[in-house]
DNA sequence: CCCATTTGACCCCCT
DNA sequence: CAGGGGGTCAAATGG
């Protein structure tokens, strides 16, 4: 069960979602990237793509019974393109907005960290399953390889790199898992550049509770379209990389072209893309939030700062309530 | 034999 | 300019 919560500055908006197949509660955030060179782990070879977007979220185990809540933050960093956003069954695209605003929300969340969420991760031995299965089979449909495991300063959790298996598609994503096997971040980087496995390799269990995803269950979490089909409504899983930020719509150029012109951060596509995602992740976890609200339903928020009061998700939103909320300067 | 994972070494961006 | 550190490579290992 998914809510999903769009945090627009000054208002908040609600698009309520239901997902008991998502693999635990997240807390995320989205960032956008520039040109990437791509090297394949086995083939060595150099790919480029001219847009990039990366979806990273802070996640937590879900109780086998009881669910707690998440929530994801849609970076504002340097997506430039349509400003849409999408909270719908299967489908959801994030804005881009001008790097400048980025500074305010991660101002807004920087305190959210991930240890947050790992104090209030549950530490029953199910999770510890689930959160091995989470990477290392599909859940999400995707087929992943793991290339590399690292020790990162500052954490005491390792840090497991992995790449999607379809040939030349670019995603990555990076798992940190603490020390009792929860994961406690996930940063996905660049879009699919293909439809999700009918049949992912090693998902069995997941993958079916993916695949049981109703196409009509409005309540599904977000999803992320593989870049060469962004606008449509392709099957969708409902996973957190899913929602990884399909701004590229059409294909990497375009997006690139928007990044690039929208005064967001712009990527010299010359460089690697190393430190870039480094960077990005840097962002992310700038501006995750962690879930640890122990409600019943996971809940994502997506936080724009964008001025304008429409959100651009495709959808339309009538304000119903402004209120101040405690702790918070801005009017909800 | 094939494929995925492990893991130490290397690359290179950032400070 | 050099060192630190994150990301990636690729040989070794295991299933």
């Amino acid at each position: 069960m998914w809510r999903f919560e769009f945090l627009k500055l000054a208002y908040e908006y609600h698009c309520f979602a239901e997902d008991e197949t998502l693999p635990s509660p997240t807390t995320g955030s989205f960032a956008a990237r520039g040109a990437f060179n791509w090297k394949n782990n086995q083939q060595n070879v150099k790919q480029e793509s001219k847009n990039h977007s990366d979806f990273s979220f802070q996640t937590q185990a879900r109780p086998p019974i009881s669910s707690s809540s998440s929530m994801f933050q849609s970076s504002n960093t340097s997506i430039q393109t349509t400003q849409e956003q999408a909270c719908n069954n299967n489908y959801f695209q994030a804005q881009e907005l001008p790097k400048q605003e980025y500074g305010s929300v991660q101002t807004l969340s920087s305190e959210l960290t991930t240890k947050t969420l790992q104090s209030n991760a549950p530490a029953n031995g199910g999770f510890h399953q689930q959160a091995q299965t989470l990477s290392r089979k599909s859940d999400d449909g995707f087929n992943w390889r793991k290339y590399g495991q690292k020790q990162v300063k500052g954490s005491e959790n390792p840090r497991s790199y992995y790449k999607c298996t379809y040939p030349n598609c670019p995603t990555k994503k990076k798992v940190e898992r603490s020390l009792d096997g929860q994961i406690t971040e996930i940063v996905y980087k660049g879009n699919h550049n293909h439809p999700k496995p009918q049949n992912p390799r090693k998902s069995s269990s997941n993958s079916h509770a993916i695949h049981a995803l109703n196409p009509t269950n409005t309540n599904e979490i977000p999803d992320q379209t593989y870049a060469n089909h962004g606008n449509s409504q392709m099957d969708s899983i409902g996973t957190p990389e899913h929602s990884s930020i399909s701004i590229g719509d059409d294909d990497f150029e375009q997006s690139s072209q928007r990044s690039k012109s929208g005064g967001g951060e712009e990527f010299d596509e010359d460089e690697p893309n190393a430190k870039r995602w480094k960077n990005e992740a840097d962002h992310n976890e700038g501006i995750s939030a962690p879930g640890n609200r122990t409600v019943r339903e996971p809940r994502v928020v997506v936080q724009t700062t964008s001025d304008i009061d429409i959100l651009d998700d495709g959808y339309r939103w009538r304000k119903y309530g402004q209120k101040v909320v405690k702790g918070n300067p801005n009017p909800r």
